[in-house]
DNA sequence: ATGATAACCAACCGATCGGTTTGTTGCAAG
DNA sequence: CTTGCAACAAACCGATCGGTTGGTTATCAT
């Protein structure tokens, strides 16, 4: 990897960071610029201002983390037990500080989709490909699942009450609370099934 | 009503409406004084700081606003039926310029709990007494729920998905979309009953 | 050896932020 | 009639923001 390359690569993984810890707007590009030990001038030629800096962090840090976290529990087998499963470890093993920054997406989603239009549309388009990997899963196996379910609805609910229960850990800073609601959202997934 | 009261409602009633558009951290104090007509000094003689204000807002207008719209659904004879109701009509009243901005709640939730201390012990109360709320209106018709429920996770479940839909609404600026979460939230309710 | 270019640094810019200071007005009590 | 305080107005402050500018260094083909 060229100097360059691994220059671009050092701000975007600094700058993701901060941007989940702080939100967007609240990302001062001092702080990346102090923590990478680079000046202003290296940040600005490699992206033309703050918001493309963004949209790189979201294409290429954040959605790449999104698909290899919930992938591995949509292919299982039985993507039902994959869900919870995947739902249950990550409460479990959440810890307090993890809890209070939540998850990208949703943060961005919060935060950005009405104020700019650029992540707006990125985000809607992250949304869109996250609910038709649940629709794919559950329909490889929709010979288990109760005939009556629609399963954009049943998705889009799904990542919803995951959204919600982490936005409610935010303020608890208890994981027991989040855990509860967790467990609430797994007898939901289960009763899918037949 | 004194001018010096008239004057401080006037601050927060806009001040308000800036934090639900913008958010705390991005509403400009500039902004709130031009709207309301009045200068800095003005400002500043009936708030500390930008943050006891903030903390004004969300006591005297973000509070009784969301009790006196939950509270009428909850003290239905048939709160299940009350909530659903109340959520349903929610979603087909909605338009467009609402589902942006979301719920007051859950977007300083989103915002603040990790950023001031004072706000996160705010925005718990708030969503404790919310959960209280639910419970009693469950409790006070547990005879025709099922027995093995945990109100208190339910209650927080279902706070938990309506905010998450709220936050799924952003990015689509459709309201279809809200309408589907929203009716699986319903039936989710209603599953509660025996 | 030299010119070109990639990669970067340091200093600076105007704008805006929350907050302070000083001054002014209207009314009300003595 | 004047004194005093409540209720503001207007100007200003330092800090920080995202962004720009002009130069510097290292590498590499010619």
């Amino acid at each position: 990897m060229s100097d360059a390359e691994q220059t671009r690569q050092k701000i975007i993984t600094i700058a993701a960071d901060e941007i989940h810890q702080h939100g967007f707007q609240a990302t001062s590009l001092s702080t990346i610029l102090s923590r990478c030990g680079i000046s202003k001038g290296a940040l600005y030629y490699h992206f033309t201002n703050k918001l493309e800096l963004g949209y790189a962090v979201f294409e290429e840090n954040f959605i790449p983390l999104l698909l290899a976290t919930w992938q591995p529990a949509l292919s299982q087998d039985d993507p039902i037990e994959g869900l919870c499963d995947f739902f249950t470890s990550m409460s479990d093993s959440m810890v307090c500080s993890e809890a209070v920054c939540g998850c990208p997406l949703n943060n961005l989603c919060e935060e950005m989709a009405n104020v700019d239009e650029g992540f707006r549309l990125r985000i809607l388009s992250m949304q869109q490909k996250l609910n038709a990997l649940i629709v794919d899963a559950f329909t490889k196996v929709k010979g288990d699942l109760r005939p009556e379910l629609a399963f954009g609805q049943v998705a889009y609910f799904i990542v919803a009450t995951f959204h919600g229960s982490t936005s409610l850990s935010k303020t608890s800073r208890n994981k027991e609370l989040f855990q509860q609601v967790i467990a609430e959202l797994c007898h939901y997934i289960r009763a899918l099934k037949k």
